[in-house]
DNA sequence: CGCCGAGTTGACCATGTTCAAGGTGGGTGG
DNA sequence: CCACCCACCTTGAACATGGTCAACTCGGCG
């Protein structure tokens, strides 16, 4: 995990920009305190664990990273795959109730949660962004505890193939960061039926699978239909 | 839906209590605007419905509430039942993604969302304490999606009555607010697999069902191994 | 080339759903 | 006061779906 101090231009459209803010504090305040790096790390590795101090929160400029869960008997769950532009690892609590991880190698934006709050005192528009950030891992939470109330299999993973294209393509073509046994343990089943599931749909003429991590959405209304 | 101004002295605990907020901010700005109200609603009524616009959120003071989805095939999947002290309602849209309705006749105070959003932007208190009920609920949020896939339909019955223990009183006799059917609703279950884990926990002799809506906890340990 | 991790496929099995038939208890009206 | 009703709950039997276990394929890389 290699630091910098942030200095980059952004170019998130992004209402709050911490750094921006940053900026207008350090000049404001005279601090030399810095709110928020950017860190580089590589696939498969650690961004924080489940337990540790929740210091920072973090917010991804490139790459996909996952946050999950791994419960007692060995099974993991995920909770979120999160790609650029979006924000996770805020928590209330003093320490961190999920682990992160890169799924790729990624680039991220660590930020001191005692220095945001500070500025949140000063600046309403970070005030407002940091809520907003709140709230919208609060929508995502629950769209994916209706996902894991759906039915069937085959629902889920049309569900989740039509979510992850919207999110990151224009295009019919989706590429997978993640593993079979990644999005089995998003969508609560195992990895044999994600293959399964997957397979039909091949069959079905709904999607070809040029690769192993690209999906070609040929379908996108029967995908529709199945997701229901 | 009877209402009336919020006047009455709060015995809760809570760090922000907008209400007394409010008061300062009447004071402060000379505003006559009304921010908290209570709300008294009979059982089986709603709160507010999924699409209606998101003006207000609320705080149970006394009652059970359930926050709920109906899914197009005529199933409802529950979010979580409130009660005395939590709040519900609080979303970044502008208009409600999920519906409330009261299981029990309720009082519930009404906060007017602009007027709260107002005052944050002057006290500090109030501004930590919205970041703090969105927090919350987001971590309830999460957990209810671990819940939701956990294996077995046992485990999750047993989950549930700890949880509402834990939430409810101090003693082993649990008064269930809800039906079998929000139970189900809430687990990703069918009413008859509630009913028959209930069943088979009473003949195993951890629970004692005494009525239809109590639930003696006889053996609180095997209800947690079970719930794993 | 052979290994290894990731993915696929098949057969069997366990679990929860579905459908259908009672049971129970609190409230209402005769 | 009793009988009836209705909503809620329980129970049973057949069934469907995804999990499990195991064998096999595929593709990249030393």
């Amino acid at each position: 995990m290699t630091t910098q101090t942030e200095f980059t231009k952004s170019s998130s459209p992004d209402a709050l920009d911490v750094r921006s803010a940053l900026m207008t504090d350090q000049k404001k305040m005279g601090s030399s305190q810095t709110v928020g790096v950017i860190v580089t790390v590589l696939a498969g590795h650690e961004i924080f664990c489940e337990g540790s101090d929740a210091i920072n929160f973090y917010k991804v400029k490139s790459g996909v990273v996952r946050v999950c869960k791994f419960l007692g008997d060995g099974r993991r769950q995920i909770e979120a795959f999160h790609i650029a532009g979006e924000v996770f690892g805020l928590e209330t609590a003093t320490q961190h109730q999920l682990s992160a991880e890169a799924i790729t190698d990624c680039t991220i934006i660590s930020y001191r949660r005692r220095s945001v709050d500070q500025l949140a005192g000063q600046d309403r528009a970070v005030r407002q962004q940091l809520l907003q950030y709140a709230m919208r891992s609060l929508s995502h939470a629950q769209e994916h505890s209706l996902m894991l109330r759906r039915r069937g299999a085959a629902e889920k993973v049309a569900a989740f193939l039509l979510n992850w294209q919207g999110r990151t393509t224009t295009g019919s073509t989706v590429r997978l960061a993640m593993t079979r046994q990644d999005i089995a343990d998003y969508l609560g089943l195992t990895i044999e039926t994600v293959s399964r599931s997957l397979s039909q749909f091949e069959r079905d003429g709904v999607i070809a699978l040029p690769s192993i991590r690209d999906v070609r959405l040929l379908n996108n209304d029967a995908l529709e239909d199945l997701a229901a």
